[in-house]
RNA sequence: GGGCGGUUAGCUCAGUUGGUUAGAGCGCCUGCCUUACAAGCAGGAGGUCGCAGGUUCGAGUCCUGCACUGCCCACCA
């Protein structure tokens, strides 16, 4: 029979199945809705992992949040479309295949371009599928006839078509300006890509001496305002300087200012500025400058009109404007200046210094700023509307602080520099002529035939673009863009981005400047003054973005490949599942914190989906058994529009309370699921599903289920509906989180002829506030109570486990008594605590030892054993300070006036009711101590 | 140089707009292979919530300062 589980639970069978049933049966695909469509829609945009990547714990998080979000909303009746591709990863990817060419003894340049890039092609075929393929493995609920890659036709098409435009707008420029160069990369990099990193290094104070004008005479060398200092971190610039540069108002050189000075090593007179640029309290006030080799002295290199000389050249190494050092390796040529310069006495001083240096983020190589003709974005309009539709709250962050350091971010951003050199990706769409004496450039989408000067040799650029700048499109263009599409209409703007922090600014920032620029309809060129509101709500690639945490491992270190602590989810889910890691990075994902991963917490959630798996077990057993085969109608009915438990009869306590409590959970798992409180979602479940469902639930009705006992077929039978309905419910409600094992025990519920292809298509529980019953529910905390309190005297009188006990209660309130009596059937206490008769007695038990009092009832346990009296009073004496402690502090309280005028009603009440049970309880409590105290 | 976060049980972390007795998992101790589950059941120990002030009838929660710690941003030599 399908229904009937094996054994032991074990997830890899399992979820291999339904991850292939799930993609077989195209049961995420997403037809585009029609025009007459009236459910909501729900688009979230894959994060593109990079073809070349392999799954990491990361993207497990981030695609875990993500299908529980899609779930849950398909389930609610959404047309949930979740979008999946790749990102070709420029330099990533190129780097892969010509690691992979080396190995064969070849490489790129010996190559040539096309056919370089027919190998990465074939490179993408054959590999670029497996992070996807891993993707499966997660479960994950994406519509996989959507896939893109960001090389597609279709969206090589759009980037073009946003390139011309942008330039065509007079917002993409190129120009001859001081780029973040990677020598080891061999390409221009952007600002982000750039990491700062504080090394210890030395500042070098180097003495360049006065000279005035080319007249200067000798006599005025020997003056001690014959030189000047300047201080430097990176003294092998100073053969490319141009200039030196002095504060304006600082007074110490202004008797230097329009003089001259002679660069040491070189030998070239170089003239002495005054600009900004130089800051009279650092060093001694006088900067070199290098206009070629330093951003900042490129700018002050405009201002004065001095020449840029280029030293270092593409591979770090020195050029052969670089005199006698040309040939050296930068830094090998800073260790041969240095001893030069001191030699020649020029060198003052050299001091410890803590240098912010560099790195390329992919290479580690340190960057060199370099002169170098690029193609840029022209930023700060694109950054006008993206700080707008933040500021506005078109759209939102959470947690909340990321909009705020979005903003920062935003508000001081610079050009963007997009051309690459390299061969592998989107290649600039501009061309040059040429013809002798034609400087013309074209940019357009096609390849031009001819230029207006008439020449018809034109050369594309050679450069391609950055790959951020394709994949800051994909919230449209993977919707049809620039097509007018009815996807476009329909699933624009997306409804969330989830994702890393680690990309916020490369990814996020640029998809939100990019997707107002080009989705705010109807495009006008050189304008975006202020305009239609909802035109601006509306151009926004999400309405959302959630920022999740970043995956450590147990000892809170970053996972990393030189580290050795990379955890693979391949592997973590291969010894405990996907639903239990799922399960785990979903309940560790509090805001604002990152996550230390633990495998041990992993194994905890492993053991609950066995304990769910093993509930199931005993469900169908009693199906089975008792019922007769008994299974919920499938009526498709009351799957789709049916929210909570289907058909509940609320015949007992027990019954109307896990109904109450369910609601409960349902509820509080909706809000935090609204809040993106994956958490709070799961621990709710959790805690429903083994807390109440399980440890308590189940055991109530075995009394019931147990047909030997009783015999009552029509009871036994209800209590097995109401356990398959229930079961049925709490099933969808953990879905989104634990989709495999749901998948599985759900379809053996229906005996493998389940009313819908997937409980992912069946509908999200929610609460029912008629079904909330506040009654029950204090009625069975009495109850829970007091089968605790009996499993704590058998502990106390050291009861072998075996023997039942009989059991007296007393219950002072008549209400309280008779609910007990209603519900207390020694059959129903026989298993949750071993009982084997109960009396009610007409007075208090406080006092016999043997007994335990809560402020409802005593209860005392007919055992011969005599008790420890000393651990005993222990017991009772700590328990009686603590209450009395409570009590004073209350009793205080409510006897103060200001307590009483200020603090609101339900807080005096409840405090009443407060000092109401611990009075009861502590006279309960003295009186058995003074009972103790006399027996001994 | 700016900005942000963290500090709660042995470990990893929750703790909503301040409100009655600060929770969970793992680990630990005791007893149980009770016919769904030893990946389990029952019971138990363990916290002056980083420190010092302040606001308040009331502070783990709000404010100020300090300490420790992590992260991000930054073209200053």
């Amino acid at each position: 029979m399908p229904h009937e589980l094996p054994k032991t639970y074990e997830p890899g069978a399992i979820e291999s199945r339904w991850a292939e049933y799930w993609v077989r049966e195209k049961l995420f695909h997403v037809e585009t809705p029609p025009a007459e469509n009236k459910r909501p829609v729900f688009t979230l945009l894959l994060p593109p992992p990079n073809v070349t990547g392999r799954l990491h714990m990361g993207h497990m998080l981030n695609q875990t949040q993500m299908d529980i979000v899609v779930r849950w909303h398909r389930m609610r009746g959404y047309v949930a479309l979740w979008l999946p591709g790749t990102d070709h990863a420029g330099i990533a990817t190129q780097m892969m295949v010509e690691r992979q060419l080396a190995k064969e003894g070849k490489n790129r340049g010996a190559m040539g371009r096309e056919k370089f890039i027919e190998r990465v092609w074939e490179w993408r075929r054959e590999y670029g599928g497996a992070i996807l393929d891993q993707m499966k493995r997660l479960g994950a609920s994406v519509d996989w006839r959507r896939e893109y890659f960001t090389m597609d036709d279709n969206l090589s098409r759009a980037v073009k078509e946003v390139f011309v435009r942008l330039y065509e707008d007079g917002l993409i420029y190129r120009g001859k300006y001081i780029v973040n160069w990677c020598s080891d990369c061999g390409t221009a990099i952007s600002d982000l890509e750039v990491k700062h990193e504080d090394v210890p290094g030395k500042l070098y104070e180097i003495r360049y001496p006065v000279v005035d004008g080319k007249a200067s005479s000798r006599d005025e060398d020997k003056n001690k305002d014959d030189f000047i200092i300047v201080a430097t971190t990176r003294p092998e610039t100073m053969l490319g300087d141009t200039a030196v540069a002095v504060n304006p108002t600082d007074e110490r050189y202004s008797h230097l200012h329009g003089k001259h000075v002679l660069l040491p090593l070189m030998n070239r007179e170089i003239p002495i500025i005054t600009d900004e640029l130089a800051q009279p309290e650092f060093g001694t006030g006088a900067v070199k400058v290098t206009p070629a080799h330093d951003p900042n002295d490129f700018e002050a290199g405009l201002r004065h009109n001095l020449p840029q000389i280029e030293v270092i050249d593409e591979h770090s190494k020195m050029n052969a404007n670089a005199g006698p050092y040309a040939g050296l390796d930068r830094f090998a040529a800073r260790a041969r200046i240095v001893e030069d310069l001191a030699a020649q006495g020029f060198l003052v001083g050299t001091k410890d210094y803590t240098i912010a240096l560099a790195k390329c983020d992919r290479s580690g190589t340190i960057v060199e700023p370099r002169l170098s003709t690029q193609w840029f974005v022209k930023i700060a309009p694109l950054a006008r509307r993206a700080i707008e539709v933040v500021e506005k709250g078109y759209i939102r962050f959470t947690p909340e602080n990321y909009g705020q350091i979005y903003l920062n971010w935003m508000r001081n951003i610079h050009d963007w520099c997009i051309s690459r050199q390299l061969w592998w990706g989107h290649r600039i769409p501009a061309w040059y002529c040429t013809e002798k004496d034609c400087n013309e450039v074209v940019v357009a989408r096609e390849a031009p035939a001819a230029c207006k000067c008439g020449g018809t040799h034109l050369e594309q650029d050679r450069d391609v673009l950055d790959t951020w700048f394709s994949s800051g499109l994909l919230p449209f263009t993977t919707l049809g863009w620039p097509e007018a599409t009815r996807d476009l209409e329909v699933f624009y703007p997306n409804s969330l981005m989830i994702t890393g922090f680690d990309i916020l600014f490369f990814w996020v920032a640029r998809m939100i400047m990019l997707g107002c620029w080009f989705m705010m309809p109807p495009h006008k060129p050189g304008k975006h003054g202020p305009s239609d509101e909802e035109a601006l709500r509306a151009s926004v690639p999400f309405r959302e973005v959630y920022i999740h945490a970043l995956v450590r491992d147990a000892d809170r270190q970053k996972m990393s490949k030189t580290k050795g602590n990379v955890l693979d989810p391949i592997e973590v889910i291969g010894q405990y599942g996907t639903d239990a890691t799922r399960f785990t990075l979903a309940a560790m994902a509090a805001p604002g914190t990152d996550i230390a991963f633990s495998e041990s917490r992993t194994a905890g959630y492993r053991n609950f989906a066995n304990k769910i798996w093993n509930a199931a077990r005993f469900m169908f057993m009693n199906v089975d058994r008792v019922a007769g085969g008994l299974r919920p109608a499938p009526d498709p009915a009351d799957l789709h529009p049916q929210k909570g438990v289907a058909r509940f009869h609320t015949q007992t306590l027990e019954d109307r309370w896990i109904l109450s409590r369910f609601n409960r959970a349902a509820r509080d798992v909706n809000e935090s699921l609204h809040t993106y409180r994956f958490d709070e979602a799961a621990n709710r479940i959790y805690d429903f599903f083994w807390g109440e469902l399980c440890d308590w639930y189940l055991e109530l009705i075995k009394p019931r289920l147990n047909l030997e006992a009783g015999a009552d077929t029509a009871a036994a039978q209800a209590a097995c509906a109401n356990l398959v309905n229930l079961f049925e419910a709490a099933l969808r409600l953990l879905h989104p989180v634990m989709p495999f094992i749901t998948e599985e025990i759900w379809h053996a519920i229906y005996d493998g002829k389940p009313p819908l292809k997937s409980i992912a298509l069946a509908a999200y529980p929610t609460a029912d506030d008629r079904q909330i019953d506040l009654a029950a529910e204090t009625d069975m905390a009495i109850l829970q109570d007091l089968i605790v309190s009996v499993r704590n005297l058998r502990a106390e009188l050291k009861v072998e486990p075996k023997v039942k006990v009989p059991i007296e209660v007393f219950a002072h309130e008549p209400a309280i008594r008779s609910m007990l009596e209603q519900n207390l059937r020694t059959i129903l206490l026989d298993r949750p605590a071993n009982v084997e008769k109960i009396t009610f007695v007409e007075n208090s038990l406080a006092n016999r030892t043997g007994a335990r009092s809560t402020s409802r009832f005593d209860v005392h346990a007919n055992y011969e054993k005599k008790i420890d009296v000393a651990a005993e009073r222990e017991r009772l004496t700590k328990e009686l300070e603590k209450i009395e402690k409570q009590l004073t502090g209350a009793q205080a309280r409510l006897s103060d006036d200001n307590f009483l005028t200020k603090a609101p009603t339900h807080v005096v009440e409840g405090l009443r009711k407060q000092v109401e049970e611990s009075s009861v309880l502590s006279e309960k409590l003295l009186a058995k101590l003074r009972e103790l105290g006399e027996n001994t």
